[in-house]
DNA sequence: TGCTCATATTTCCATATGGAAATATGATTT
DNA sequence: AAATCATATTTCCATATGGAAATATGAGCA
């Protein structure tokens, strides 16, 4: 599954979220999704597949830390959009500019 | 649907780069897709839906325009994650020049 | 070895999705 | 008003998806 299509699904966004402060237990994603243990075990594996996320055993625990690699490329994807939003963020403060 | 959502289809992120030249009417975007008329327009619904394009009559044509405000709000959720991935760049970074 | 904890996988179900084909709509031309 | 052009909507189908419940796996412990 594409990073987009990942990204498509909230809660998978929210694991992703609680990750930026930190690698945590899947256990913990649990407690915090309010989620099934099967569902979230579910989203961690498209996470995995999508190259979002990286595992490591220890002990018992499987611990996810972010891997924010596919991301840079959404971000690559956006720039020319940027460059869009700030032309019209420009055309506007003109416009207001010339019409106080 | 929202606009991740969106995004997560292939041919809808290609109709919005072919958008980034400028405005174009269905017809056009049907040429470029390589898609079945109504699947196209099966997509411009669901991309206006989720406010990514606005649709102008003009004569018998619909023009279809870029509407970024939605890929505004995608940017800013990944600010955080920005920074997240320079911090590991800048240590890798750090590494390979204490270990030419 | 048997037991328990943490997590993954499987199964089932209802719903959503994308594509192709057929049809409908609305504006322009004749 | 009828015909035509551009596009939207509907219908059908196969497949994907998310969630809940049940089950399986694998590591550490008694």
């Amino acid at each position: 599954m594409s990073a987009y299509a990942a990204l498509a699904e909230p809660h998978r966004r929210q694991i992703l979220d609680l990750l930026l402060d930190g690698e945590r237990p899947a256990g913990e994603l649990v407690e915090h999704l309010g989620l099934s243990q099967p569902g979230v075990s579910k989203h961690l594996k498209v996470l995995r597949e999508a190259g979002l996320v990286a595992v490591r055993t220890e002990g018992r625990q499987r611990v996810y830390a972010l891997r924010p690699e596919p991301l840079v490329e959404v971000d690559r994807w956006l720039e020319p959009y940027r460059a869009f939003w700030s032309k019209r963020l420009d055309a506007l403060e003109r416009h207001l500019e010339e019409n106080p």
